[in-house]
DNA sequence: TTGTACTAGTTCGAAGTCGAATTATATAAT
DNA sequence: ATTATATAATTCGACTTCGAACTAGTACAA
């Protein structure tokens, strides 16, 4: 018995919350940029964060379905990242299909490096915008990824 | 007098914010392309939304400073609206610099029909995910986009 | 052992993005 | 009027994105 009738706002509602969601990943992009040195962009930084925070020597195929990203796209955000030194690509030695994807010393130096320029603007939103309220949007926004996903046919 | 010690996880919830953001942004993306006929692209269709939720008749430059989007941008974006039939650019007559965008009979035709068909998307969404917790998010999401958009310098 | 089907990653090409330089027009100052 | 400065939009070019085709390697069946 869920009711198939959706209310009437709802789909300004929708409309109005990925309007928002595409203005804010905008703008982080674009902070985010300005503070990174040398090119370096967001996907570059994501793959860099993503190796140290859960575990390096991932192959990119696990990497695409974590970030829900083509494949194509990560090899040229790898490409990038392996010209910079910032990682290295080794064969798999369990599967000559796939690689492995190692973060260098260099690489390692320089996420937290970015980790800390980061950190000046993140507090400084963070002086105006009430951390409470990060929390109240974090679940809520990990559901509507959890459903969205599942949604894709 | 503002304390310039951020608590300690402020760092985290923000990075675990803009990742949601950004993976939220992808499959909305790729949702409403889906949906979208004949290479209409969400940039595409934000414009013809905007002109006709807003107002048509308006600059290229006023545009851009709403969806904070660089100028060469949308003139990218506006230049395949046009050769799509679903726009007219017009000088504008109290300022030859400029312009504006006036939105077609095909291109409000086009609007509704679209829009019409991301409807069922949003209802398949609106299942799953209460109104509520929209509703809950969206101030907060439009009072961090302000921020943001205030710290830009 | 060969064949068939599958999977990981890259390459290719068409399209989109956007900073910087350029063009056209407007406004202000003298 | 003339010049200087500012603004709107476009063009240019380097770069990113990503679907589809391709290459290399694996698995399993007969």
């Amino acid at each position: 018995m869920a009711d198939d009738r959706t209310s009437k706002d709802t789909l300004p509602v929708w409309f109005a919350f990925f309007t928002e969601i595409g203005i804010i990943n905008q703008l982080s992009r674009a902070l985010f940029e300005a503070r990174l040195p040398d090119g370096v962009t967001v996907p570059h930084f994501t793959v860099l964060n993503h190796l140290m925070r859960v575990r390096d020597g991932q192959t990119p195929q696990r990497m695409a379905e974590a970030f829900q990203t083509p494949k194509a796209s990560l090899t040229n955000t790898l490409a990038g990242l392996e010209a910079r030194g910032l990682i290295e690509m080794r064969r798999n030695p369990d599967d000559g299909r796939s690689k492995q994807v190692w973060l260098t010393e260099t690489g390692r130096a320089f996420r937290d490096q970015a980790i800390g320029l980061l950190a000046q603007d993140a507090a400084e939103l963070a002086e105006q915008i009430d951390l409470a309220d990060m929390k109240t949007m974090l679940p809520l926004l990990e559901n509507v990824r959890k459903v969205m996903d599942k949604a894709r046919d």
